[in-house]
DNA sequence: GGAGGGAAGATTGCATACAACAGTCCTGGA
DNA sequence: TCCAGGACTGTTGTATGCAATCTTCCCTCC
């Protein structure tokens, strides 16, 4: 049985990403804690996880609210993981993951294009971040991990998927199949080039690089 | 009066960085929430927190320990800082900060300067991660800060200049100078360069680019 | 009519008590 | 002598109650 903490951080991260709790939304401990059936004390705690991952923001004395995407944090965003993920994609191809490792990512790019045939965005959403998780991993830098989750959450919040067209999609398709194929070479280089190229076309696509707003208020 | 939590966990990473915490020492709640005249809730709050900072690591139903920095950690570590911070003075340079912050960094190299001078290798640390801090301040990128808190720690608790001679610390001292021109200058390839070479030498005279093992038993 | 102050309500912060789990040590058996 | 099993102890996880703070609304005064 796992601890009522970790059920109540899992619990609230899908009703954020799922868009359930409204950005901006209140998140009060006693409300929640009633709906989850459990005490306010692990819903504290899972709340403070939240903040640390960016998902919530937590003011002292006012309680945590779900954050709000402003199209200035969206720029801020994608320039990091410009910066981070086409690293790591070199990483991971400098260290020439087995065989193993590289069918699962082959896997997950046919399981995306078979939801994208589906017209399932959530499911493809959800794999695309398990994809791009499973490139940082495969980096070998463990504390990439980590320092991505924060930029990570974002485009699954603001649903990056939706606002894409056909070609958009085939486009980042593509780009998941090309830079599988990077990382099975050895080339860091390439793999670096296609994963810089799959982010810049993902921030074009968003509008994050012309400091569009999308916020509202509460 | 500041809050319960937040004095635990300023106390905590006080000990921590300064070494009064060894590494891999055990936190216990109880101990440390006597040892500080709290309860055990802020205690743990404040656990929490320094978990999610990198500078302690939990385990459910294991307690908290101090982190244990090996020589891959310290790899990783200054790959990411210069992966970042050269961004962050790029980014910094083009912002072209007023004067008044110019002003303050340069008032913090001379203040590491004096230290320098005196021997107060402590000061120097701390200033030195200050001035860090400032000029990711100083991107404009409010992200970087919470980003780089994790990677940040690590040279204060290893005692980067303690390891330094005096050629180094020399380097080390110019590199800030000639980082705030560049900076004032409004020229992001200048400082980039001028970040990136200060984060290169720094990960030399620790030897993180060696691999080198630092870790030991508890 | 608008602004300032204060009281009431609601919510977070902290303390304490109890429950559940992990590690250790002891005992019994092979 | 060594291994397995189980109770014991200490620690973390959770629940609950009280105190402190913030918010809101209303009343008073300008």
């Amino acid at each position: 049985m796992p601890r009522a903490t970790d059920t109540a951080y899992e619990t609230l991260r899908r009703m954020i990403l799922s868009g359930e709790a409204a950005a901006g939304s209140r998140l009060g401990e006693a409300e929640l804690a009633e709906t989850l059936g459990l005490s306010r004390t692990p819903v504290r705690e899972a709340l403070q996880r939240l903040g640390a991952d960016g998902l919530v923001e937590v003011l002292p004395h006012r309680g945590a609210r779900v954050v709000q995407w402003t199209g200035a944090d969206l720029e801020e965003i994608f320039e990091l993981r410009s910066l981070l993920e086409p690293y790591a994609a070199a990483r991971a191809a400098r260290l020439r993951p087995d065989e193993p490792v590289l069918a699962e990512l082959r896997g997950m790019c046919a399981a995306m294009e078979r939801a994208v045939a589906d017209g399932d965005l959530a499911r493809v959403a959800q794999l695309n971040a398990r994809f791009h998780a499973a490139v940082i991993d495969a980096s070998g830098n463990r504390r990439l991990p980590g320092m991505l989750t924060s930029v990570m959450h974002a485009p699954l919040i603001v649903g990056t998927f939706r606002r894409y067209g056909a070609d958009a999609m085939a486009r980042s398709m593509n780009h998941h199949r090309e830079l599988v194929a990077a990382i099975a070479a050895g080339d860091p280089a390439w793999a670096e080039s296609v994963m810089r190229a799959h982010i810049r076309a993902a921030a074009a696509g968003l509008g994050a690089d012309q400091g569009n707003q999308t916020d509202e208020e509460t």
